[in-house]
DNA sequence: GTTTGGCATGTTGTATACAAAATGCAAGGC
DNA sequence: GCCTTGCATTTTGTATACAACATGCCAAAC
């Protein structure tokens, strides 16, 4: 039993309906600006409005949903100001992971990294895009466990579920992803460097890359 | 009516109570490590547990208070990795708040600025660590809302209130005092000369001064 | 025609009751 | 004496009931 973890894992119905609230967000059946009625929804979850409502103080906090005393809760519909603003923030956190990363990396996450750069590869080949989501999501997961800063990966999570709606709604056509491909080998190729700064810079360019193909979705949708 | 305000504030009782166990946790009379019953806490705050336990929702969502299924809710004790952990992003945070209030500051901001400045080194004279408490927060948030993004000074504000506690109770001495405030005379100089990486630097080594006070206090709490 | 007031209905917020899980203690077995 | 089992009590999780607030509709007044 050496260090193997043999707990199980809790769970209670907030938790639970917070997951699938999650989810019928991110996949637009409850729509940006939807207000949700804690009757209907507590019937088709079958659960009662007691777990339902702490689900939404859970969502809440996330910044998933809106909560306003006596008229209650509302999709949040992130407007491209409030876009800009959480990559800006993410931006900031992604480049202080990939210092941190950076100087805490061994040969053996960097053999890993180079697998599962592989993989990626391979998955664009194939034009393969949930898989590409798949390993995408693996590289920079592993990036933060590098990282090794729980605060940091929490807050970065946090934020980033915000934009996972919007985010699986923009579609990588055959150039961005050419270049999304070739920005992840050239990450790699930083962080096998050592190099801070560099890692840091691609990172951000990275991430603004993506900010682009969000805020192409969200034409027409300024308050300026 | 031009951009007047007027709306009357909604409150909740979740909200309230979340309120309320916040400062009990901040001034230690909720101490790190305790478990909260929900029948002895509601009697006391004379409300029902249903709020309460969305209150704790709220409070655990902020990484003040640890909830475990079917074992009740635990306040949440930092050990000096956290808190080292939670400094290096929030180091990563403010520069980045730095960095924004340089592309960003008015005439007007600066003379705001100067102000406060002129209060906290009144202060400091005095003595007077309340005041000089109070003021430094008003120079931070300002700062804050000079960087113009409410992503930013969210999540900012989320992370600093996990080190509230501590940080009230690490206090200033002497030579620490004197040099913070001096540093933030430099921060107000950087900022007007527009000097962003010169604030960045500032603004993480004054906060990395702040984590060698709290960490201070907490001698003897290292896990390793 | 427009505005105001009253009432019914629906929704949200909170209190209470019931169910499930955890904890503590005592007795029995080895 | 130590460990295990069973039971009572306490605490937490969830469902239901009640109270408060919001919304919509209709009639009366201007």
């Amino acid at each position: 039993m050496d260090g193997f973890n043999i707990a199980i894992a809790r769970s209670t119905l907030p938790q639970v309906a917070a997951e699938r609230l999650r989810t019928l967000i991110i996949e637009g059946i409850l729509a940006p600006g939807a207000r949700l009625n804690e009757r209907e929804l507590s019937e088709q979850l079958g659960l009662s409005r007691t777990p339902l409502r702490e689900a939404f103080r859970l969502l809440a906090s996330e910044g998933l949903l809106l909560q306003l005393p006596n008229r209650g809760v509302q999709v949040v519909a992130l407007s491209r100001e409030d876009v800009r603003h959480a990559f800006e923030v993410m931006a900031s956190l992604e480049g202080l992971a990939g210092e941190l990363a950076v100087a805490r990396v061994t040969d053996a996450d960097l053999d890993d990294l180079s697998a599962l750069q592989g993989e990626l590869e391979k998955a664009h080949k194939r034009r393969d895009l949930p898989a590409y989501y798949r390993v995408n999501r693996a590289i920079h997961d592993r990036l933060n466990a590098i990282a090794a800063n729980p605060v940091l990966a929490q807050t970065y999570r946090t934020l980033n579920a915000r934009l996972h709606a919007l985010r699986f709604r923009s579609n990588l056509n055959g150039a961005k992803w050419d270049r999304a491909v070739a920005e992840h080998r050239s990450m790699l190729t930083a962080l096998a460097a050592r190099d801070g700064a560099g890692l840091r810079d691609l990172l951000v360019r990275h991430l603004h890359a993506k900010l682009q193909a969000v805020l192409e979705t969200m034409k027409g949708q300024d308050k300026e």
